[in-house]
Order: structure tokens, then sequence, then C-alpha cells
DNA sequence: CTGAAAGCGCTTACAG
DNA sequence: CTGAAAGCGCTTACAG
């Protein structure tokens, strides 16, 4: 910026004016600027304009997700990034993988490069500790999961409504017998994916059979394995529902192992690519993520902006795609 | 810092020599200071450390991606963010769509926020507006696709070689007649596989045939669209290359619509979530993503960190993983 | 409309 | 081992 006034021959304070597009320049001077600029390609240094500004503005908001490879997290910083973008901030991107530490590490790490917001699916149960962050003037949406101990913005799914739909659909198809497929039960949405699958039940007078109710499930192979071993059990269901994609797909691949795919139902929560292509294709619970991503975005700023207000409670509707495998009558 | 260092009775520069973990500070002192710290619960400031600094490294890289929502760039995202944290460096993501005009405008920001190095899988065609950049210090790795009239390190898959592979394995199974379909030809990775083809094909005297080699398609409707259209062509061809993940998705759904996927031998560039459970599972050549994305965050640390060697051109081999689609025999 | 001085939060370079 | 002064690149607050 220096080398740009000298270069132009004007002080300091009028290329700063130049740069943040004030009006009060004359416009000879200001060309006179661009040029120096332009010849010199001079770069203005957020991190020194972030220093002195008032408003200490760094232009970058935080994502923090479960995991930047699942699809669920990449498409929520895909949809926050176009919004950021359309107001030139950048996104700084984290993978908590469930770790509460990894949570604090890079709020931390967050904090300290003074990042004007953040997005955040949590990994753990306690956010006290942001509340100092939050009265500073940091503004934090929570994602598919609410914040505890904190009174923060919030933007999730209807999984357990969606959930029980999808598990009356089977029973309206006959089903009473149905198992059941959870992620982490310390993950707010697998509690109440399970909880929608009660609910479902008692609704219909099923009373829930525990040695078909699995949870803590969390890769597909770890849920090809249980629906196996499930299937080969004395009084095996006749229909599974599944809390999460990757358990989806390890159902599909133990019963296509055990060739039941066209006499055992199946629903899973969330939608995925080649669902509609399998044998049979298979019925979801779809939840519109790039609405939640879409969303949050849209409140961060709000706050950025000087929005005040008591903490929003955003909850997107899921909607059940029936495609063939949850349509699967019980053989008996 | 200044009402750590009060509370705490020390100079400024004392509780910044604590803070960077400098030897000199005596243990009595230090403790005092970080105390103060925690009650304070005092956040060095990233920004402006790095405005004093004399390396003026900002703890921040840049990752611009072709689209953060696939699973290709989410993948590079994430291992490069692995090794990231490993060292307390911060990823900034962008997805750049192809577009040459985001290219310029997110490289711009990245410059703006001063990061220490970016990874760049391009969409441009032209990387001359880096240099200067680039010789002030930052180090730029290009992933995927090589950069344009600029010298930079490379990290990227045998397309070519991968493709041939692929194309001479349907040749063995009996193929003469093989459609290829491929991404947009600006990109270099088509480009590569399209020749891959070529090379097969020639090596076993076929000569290639524009009526089924089709160019310039990017989702999987419209290779649906264009398979379903050469399959009812009057010489169709008995198998098919795919060149992209979701070319390879859309080939299979138009497979499938005319009852053609037992007959019509299939196999696709890049592997994907489901393609062993679809029938017939898919063959494929598999890139190693996760060892590209190492790769690439490796290099660029170690520019980070002082080498001035010559650019490096990492070449990761690919795999074809045969799964049966693309062992089925040609029909006459 | 333009500029000289001061200061954001930190580190450097130096003196003690 | 510790601290007072200067300065990184910028914006604020003020004077002209």
């Amino acid at each position: 910026m220096k080398d740009v006034a000298a270069l132009a021959r004007v002080s300091l304070k009028t290329v700063s004016r130049v740069i943040n597009d004030e009006p009060t320049v004359n416009v000879e001077l200001a060309a006179r600027v661009r040029q120096a600029a332009e010849q010199l390609r001079y770069q203005p240094n957020f991190g020194a304009s972030a220093l002195r500004r008032r408003d200490g503005r760094s232009s970058t908001i935080g994502v923090l997700l479960e995991d930047l490879s699942n699809p669920f997290s990449a498409t929520i910083f895909r949809t926050v990034e176009e919004v950021a973008n359309q107001r030139s901030v950048s996104v700084l991107g984290g993978s908590l993988d469930e770790s509460p530490g990894r949570e604090r590490q890079l709020t931390t790490s967050l904090s300290r490069h003074r990042v004007d917001g953040v997005i955040i699916v949590p990994a753990s149960h306690d956010h006290q500790y942001l509340r100092q962050e939050q009265e500073a003037g940091t503004p934090f949406v929570f994602v598919d999961r609410p914040p505890s101990l904190l009174r923060a913005d919030q933007v999730r799914s209807n999984s357990r409504e969606g959930t029980a739909v999808a598990v009356r659909h089977l029973i309206e198809v006959g089903h009473r017998r149905i198992g059941y497929l959870g992620d982490a039960s310390t993950i707010f949405t697998a509690q109440e994916r399970r909880w929608g699958y009660l609910d479902a039940l008692e609704r219909a007078g099923i009373s829930a059979d525990d040695a078909i109710v699995v949870q803590d499930l969390r890769t597909i192979d770890a849920a090809c394995d249980t629906v196996s071993r499930i299937l080969r059990s004395k009084n095996p269901p006749t229909a599974f529902f599944t809390g999460q994609n990757l358990l989806t797909m390890g159902a599909v691949r133990a019963l296509r192992g055990a060739a039941m795919q066209h006499e055992i139902a199946l629903v899973g929560f969330d939608d995925f690519l080649m669902a509609d292509l399998l044998e049979p294709a298979v019925t979801v619970v779809a939840q519109d993520v790039a609405a939640m991503g879409r969303e949050a975005a849209r409140i961060l700023f709000q706050r950025i902006d000087g929005d005040r207000s008591e903490p929003y409670r955003v909850v997107i509707p899921t909607e059940l795609i029936t495609r063939g495998s949850g349509e699967i009558p019980p053989a008996r």
C-alpha cells in the first residue's frame, strides 16, 4: 500500500479510500491510485485491515462438520460456500469425526483466526465453553444437532417424525416385526430416529424387541454384519429400518448376501446416489441437506449483520420416497 | 495480550514469549502468565501475529477444488485437512465449478488472506497470473490437472494408461466395438482418458468410430440419454467405457432402462460407493484419491518449509477392479 | 476532498 | 532472563 501511494503520489489514506470504494475521492486521483495498484499488482491485506477496523471483520467464517468426505457434510459445506461467496467471505472447513476434543481444538483455532461466525455440526454435548466467544460477538449456528447448555440458532431435519412416517409406512404394508439399525447413541439425530421408530411401533400397538434394535453402528461393514446376524437368528424381522446412509448400504449388502433382498423390506434414512438403481430400488426418507446448509448460512449472515433476536430454531421437513424396497410385504 | 500482561504484572514481550513457547522464560513468570491467560480466556490473534512476524505465516492454506460436493473433491479436501491439522494449520476451501473466472476470484481472495500455500484442481488453462504470487513465496500444488504456462508441482493419476488398460481388458473379453463417453474436452483428464481409449483401440488394430465416441458429457442424465440414443442406433457397440463417475452411473441407468445391463459390457473410470452392489456389479478403473490428496499436502508443506527444488511431478497409479460388468462377452 | 498522526495486537531488534 | 521502543499494513479520528 505504501508503494502504491508513492507511485500514485498520494497519501496512504487516499489509497485506503480508493481500495475501500469510499465515494469521497477525486476521480482523477482514484484513477491514478487504481493504475498504480494494478501496476504493482497490489493485493490488500485482509488481516491487517481487520486488525484496525472498527468491526474487526476478517471476511472469514468457519464450518465445522462431522466428516467432509461424507456426502452430508460435503453438501452443507458446498451450500454454505455458495452463500458466503456472494459476500466475498472465505470459508474455513474442518471435520470433527464425532470427537469433542477435536471440536475444542478447531473452535479454538477458528477463534484465533477471528472468524466472523461459525456453522457447526457439533460432536460434544456441552457448549458452554462457547459462551464467552458468543457474547464477544461471534455467532454460532448449529446444524443437524442442537446446542447443549448454550442458547444458539439451530437448523435441523425432523428426524423423529420422518422416521415415524417411514416405520408407519412399513406397518401399513403389513409388517409387525421391524428391525432397527442406528448410529452412535450419543448422536442427537440417532436418538431422535430411534424415538421415531418407537413412536410408530407404539402407535400400532407393537412392542419393541431389543433383539432386533441395534444401535452404535457406524459403518457399512458393521451394518452388514449386524443384519446378517439378525437374519440368521431364531425370529428374524420381515423388514428393516436403517437410521443412516451407510447403514442402509450395509443392509443392502447383507440382504443381497443372503439373497433376501426381494423378501425383506427396507427403508433407510437419508437418500443416496444410486439408491434408485439397486434391485430393488431403495425406499428412503430424504432430507433436504442443501436447504439445511442454505438456511444455516442465511441465519449466520443475518447475525453477522447485526440481528440480535431470540435464537432461531428451523426444522426442515423430510420426505418419504417409495421406490420398491419399502413396499415388499411380509412373507407370512 | 495487554490485559494478560497487566494481570500477570509482566511486560507484553514476556507474554509473547510464553505464548510462543520460547524457552528463555523464568518458570515462575511463565506460570503467572499462563494463569492470567487462562483467567482472561486469552486467545492469541493469528492475524496480528502474522502481520509482524518475519515469515509472515498465517497458518492457513487454501484448497481450491472442482466441486466440494462431489466425492473426488471432498476426499481431497479431507486428506489435506488431515495433514494440515497435524501442523495446526487451517484450511480455506472453495469450489471452482470449472469456471476460470471463479478460479481468478478465489485465488485472489486466498492471496488477500495471505495463505501460506495453495492446493488447486484448476479450471483455467493459463496460470501465468499466479507467477508473481508464486515468486513472492506462495507455493502452488496442482492436483489432477497440470499447471499451464507455469512451473509448479503436480500430483495426478495415470489416466491415460489406466484407461488403456481398461479398454484393452474389454478387447480381451472379445469386444471390437466399444463406445466411449467423456467429460468436457477442456478438462485435462478427459483428454487423457480419450487418448488412452484411442491408444488401446489402435494397439488392437481397431479404428475409432465417432458415432460412438461422445465427449462433453457432464451429468448422470446426459450420459443416460446418450447411451440410450446410441443403443437405439443402427450399429450399437457391445461395450462402453465411461470416463468419469457420473457418466458411469448414467450408463448403468440407461442399460437398465433398456434391460441390456447383462448383455452390454461396461467399465467406468473412478470407483464409486455401491458399484459393487449393482447388478451386474460395475468394473472400474479406481484412482487412489486419498493418496493424491496426501501427496499434494505433503509436497505443499515441504515447500512451505523451504524446499526450493525443481517442480515435483507425482503420478499415482490406477487399478482395474473387475466386478462383472466389464467381463460380459459380446453377444455376437 | 486530502493528509499527518495515532493505534489495532502482535513480534523484532536491541539494550540492560 | 526481561523489558521499552519501533514497526508490520492497515483504518480511525481528526485537522485543514
